[in-house]
RNA sequence: CGGGGCGUAGCGCAGUCCGGUUAGCGCGCCUGCUUUGGGAGCAGGAAGUCCAGAGUUCAAAUCUCUGCGCCCCGACCA
């Protein structure tokens, strides 16, 4: 086993602190909760920005930027928004080593200060839609963090736009609710479920809100995504209105939506295995590495030729990496590329140059494979594909025999203990019953399906009718 | 906020109970030589305000008091 590396079996999450630690992804800075994320860590949110960027872009929108600081007054405006979030705002009294004469907020999310600017930007039903996105920090004084998953200051994109109807913001929400699961599902290689929130468990100020789960490893959720339908009510409380083409006035419709950093953790936790980190290879920094191998000084320099050779085609198509250092033997690389999830490994040594072929290592399987160095770089994309599917269907499998229909509440309570799991029950649509789950289990409902099939049913908690099933599982 | 743990070299730790030479070990780092197909070996070397402040003492990493910080487990949450 790898050394340095708590199994999964042994520890979930000391596991995963010790393949962030081993993958050089981040480390804790020395303010509680915040993380600094290194150049291995970073590398792969910059992936994960460029294709989401690309896919906002593709939708339509543009990306803009909004200050950090919000006036304390803008943050109480919409009534269940201040109460949602005021409990974990940090807010900025002082400046300029004066008391302010308003406090300011660190923004939590920007939907107060980018709906206060939209007021100035919205007049006519011909200045909408407004459809802009940020890439930003935000900051939320939350009680207990996670690397990743849960820190106090986290990077994400937030989008933010600004309709003339209601049914032009619910299909805004509706599509980017699905850009999202098909981020995770093509380039995150993570199957999702895709549903609709409960009253409780919605976005504080949204009428509605959209998400995608994924199941890890433990059986556990993760959010993974939301898309908030935010209805009137931000324009309400901001006064934002504009004329329609009857000259009447109406309050503006909006939505909101947004990933984060979480996203490696969930990276991390749906594909990562006892050896380290496994990243799939449409987001990998470096998808190939090619190590030579050599006996000494003269062996080298025709190795270092042969590899150039042989990599001049890979240039510009192909994310790779020769590690040709001398400090290190052969071994210790090997182990270090696979702590960091590189998806392919390319072993050159004096035997493989005579034979003028190549050993080739999945990161995902281990599976070793001697191939002609002729026709290589398209074996190579080949393979890619084949791990990006492989990585997928294998996470699908996990989710899909850990997720089940349970009838019986006794069962369920036993089930969800152990083995745990995403379970489809039938629920009266009540806040008691809904609470009753938490307070038994320790579960939450972590979505209504959107496409969920009508079945007539009675709620596990206090029987009453029901007419679908909803999902519900322990999360982080 | 409750429970647990910790703060000594870059990292991980021992030493603290029972105060006493120059604060030690492993990894890493630097130099040299030998090595290089699954985490190399030998030799030499550099590196410390022992979390902070106050106190006790001839003498404090060690005892007393006060403070600060971080991590892990739960309640809040992307």
């Amino acid at each position: 086993m790898a050394k340095g590396i708590t199994t999964r079996a042994e520890d979930y999450s000391r596991w995963y602190l010790d393949v962030i630690q081993a993958a050089d992804l981040a480390e804790h800075s020395s303010v509680k909760g915040c993380m600094v994320i290194k150049p291995n860590g970073y590398a792969l949110w910059e992936n994960i920005q460029g294709q989401l960027d690309k896919m906002f872009k593709e939708t339509g929108h543009v990306n803009a930027y909004f200050p950090m600081l919000i006036p304390e007054s803008f943050l109480k405006k919409e009534a269940e928004h201040v109460e949602g979030f005021a409990p974990e705002c940090a807010v900025v009294t002082q400046g300029g080593g004066k008391r302010l004469e308003e406090a300011l907020v660190i923004r939590p999310t920007s939907e107060t200060i980018i709906w206060s600017t939209y007021k100035k930007w919205i007049q006519s039903y011909r200045d909408l839609p407004i459809l802009i996105n940020q890439w930003a920090n935000v900051v939320r004084w939350e009680m207990r963090t996670r690397l990743f998953l849960r820190t106090t200051e986290f990077l994400w994109q937030e989008g933010h736009t600004a309709h003339a109807s209601n049914e032009e913001a619910q299909r805004e929400t509706m599509q980017m609710i699905d850009v999202y699961r098909r981020f995770a599902e093509e380039y995150l290689a993570a199957p999702v479920y895709v549903g609709y929130k409960t009253e409780r468990e919605k976005f504080a100020g949204a009428v509605r809100t959209y998400c995608i789960e994924a199941m890890m490893q433990d059986r556990k959720a993760l959010q993974a995504g939301t898309s908030h339908h935010l209805g009137q009510n931000f324009a309400k409380a901001f006064d934002v209105t504009f004329q329609d083409e009857n000259g009447k006035l109406d309050y503006v419709w909006a939505t909101s939506w947004g990933v984060s950093t979480r996203l490696i953790g969930a990276l991390i936790m749906v594909h990562s295995d006892d050896n380290g980190l496994v990243i799939p290879p449409r987001l990998a920094p470096i998808e190939v590495v090619v190590i030579p191998i050599w006996k000494n000084d003269a062996e080298i320099e025709g190795m270092r030729r042969r590899i150039a050779e042989l990599t001049e085609a890979w240039k510009g198509r192909l994310r790779f990496k020769v590690d040709d250092r001398d400090q290190f033997r052969p071994g210790y690389k090997f182990n270090e590329w696979e702590k960091r999830g590189v998806p392919i490994r390319i072993e050159i040594g004096p035997r493989e140059l005579e034979n003028n072929q190549v050993v080739l290592v999945r990161r995902d399987t281990g599976e070793k494979m001697l191939l002609p160095q002729d026709g290589l770089l398209d074996k190579i994309k080949e393979l890619l594909e084949q791990i990006q599917s492989d990585l997928f269907n294998k996470a699908k499998s996990f989710r899909d025999a850990n997720t089940m229909p349970e009838d019986d509440y006794e069962q369920f309570k036993k089930k969800i203990e152990e083995p745990g799991g995403f379970f489809r029950v039938h629920w009266c649509g009540s806040a008691e019953c809904e609470n009753q789950f938490q307070e038994t289990s320790k579960a939450t409902i972590r979505l209504i399906p959107i496409d969920g099939e009508k079945e007539q049913g009675r709620c596990l908690v206090c029987g009453k009718p029901s007419e679908q099933r909803v999902l519900v599982a322990k999360s982080y």
